[in-house]
RNA sequence: CGCGGAGUGGAGCAGCUGGUAGCUCGUCGGGCUCAUAACCCGAAGGUCGUAGGUUCAAAUCCUGCCUCCGCAA
């Protein structure tokens, strides 16, 4: 059994270690080039190639992977049974579906054919949903249009996007291992995607993080978790960018111009939101710690009137 | 060398045109209260991130280093 790893995140490393403990033989680790960067302007390899090279595992980095030769070849040259792909982050050509004896199969961090796209964690957080789950997946063209070969649902409520993403992974890597032996005994079953119930889970960037406080307290607080801890969630106090961290809905209806604060206590400040009342508890200033409110009221001051969310945009 | 902020008693801050440290809260003890997150009195607790330098004298000026963090990627 020869198998092609593909996967990029902390997600996909899961699986890429459950494939391992499993005995499987992962003969190359296909990841994307390293470019994230720190602080100090470091290079930082991605936790797929972080892990893989911890492991022994012969790890490749195209840049480009549609329409190179050279690629193909290596992939093709090993003869694959399975190319297992897990956030990888590009869409494969064709003719690279096309090599594996058994065929590209996709770990999805959604019950397809819901959330399709880059990041379907944070939006069945920010959305509200009650479940989500895991999908296992042949990979066709399309963006997660294949069909599907086993799903598996867990609770939403209440998590962060860290916690959910950290049960997924494990949860998918455990769904991908199961198919896998199907498939190899002859007993999966495919099936077709029917339409989706859900806009296609766009990749989250940091203006996902600006709070509108025209929406509800309820969804802004799904959106602190969801968007946990990147790129977290934002406003402007006194033309100066404050994350959130921590904030309740009141569920006390406020009739004061989105955004204002209406009361500072020690519990945290009250802001008017799409007609309700959000309690924020902990935030944190730039080059600073996180911090309660409660701590942050003792050297400084918050005047209630004011208006978050102006700065500079 | 990507840009920037910050490291001061348990917490959040002030002090930074140099002369051995202050505020708010917390903690501990006591008092007043039916009672209290309220109030009053008192106490403990800091070699001011670190290593050097300048100076009669540095938390305060200069340099290196460490750590934390915001932005950008």
């Amino acid at each position: 059994m020869i198998i092609i790893f593909m996967g990029t995140s902390e997600f996909a490393v899961a699986s890429l270690k459950k494939l391992l403990d499993a005995k499987y033989t992962v003969s190359l680790v296909v990841t994307q080039p390293d470019k994230a960067k720190d602080r100090k302007n470091k290079l930082r390899f991605s936790p797929v190639k972080a892990f893989a090279l911890e492991n022994g595992l012969e790890v490749l980095q195209p840049e480009k992977i549609k329409g190179n030769q050279e690629v193909f070849d290596r992939i093709a040259g090993l003869k694959p049974d399975f190319i297992i792909v897990a956030a990888y982050g590009k869409i494969l050509p064709r003719e690279l579906l096309a090599i594996p004896k058994y065929g590209c199969i996709n770990v999805h961090g959604s019950i397809l054919p819901n959330y399709r796209g880059a990041a379907p964690i944070q939006w069945s957080i920010i959305n509200g949903d009650e479940f989500t789950g895991v999908s296992i997946m042949y990979m066709d063209e399309g963006l997660d249009t294949g069909d599907i070969l086993r799903t598996d649902q867990t609770q939403v409520r209440g998590k962060t996007f860290t916690e959910l993403h950290d049960e997924l992974a494990e949860m998918g890597a455990d769904a991908l291992i199961k198919t896998l032996s199907e498939i190899e005994r002859g007993t999966a079953k495919r099936q077709k995607q029917d339409e989706p119930k859900t806009p296609p889970a766009y990749i989250i960037t940091r203006q996902e993080g600006l709070i509108d406080f025209n929406k509800s307290p309820a969804e802004i607080t799904r959106r602190i978790l969801g968007l946990y801890p990147w790129p977290g969630v934002y406003t402007y106090y006194l033309g100066q960018s404050v994350k959130v961290l921590e904030a309740v809905d009141l569920d006390v209806p406020n009739y004061e111009p989105s955004g204002a604060i209406t009361r500072v206590t020690k519990d945290g400040i009250e802001v008017a939101s799409g007609g309700g009342t959000l309690l924020i508890k902990k935030i944190q200033f730039p080059g600073k710690n996180p911090m309660e409110v409660k701590a942050f009221l003792l050297g400084n001051s918050i005047n209630e009137g004011v208006i978050l969310g102006i700065g500079k945009e």
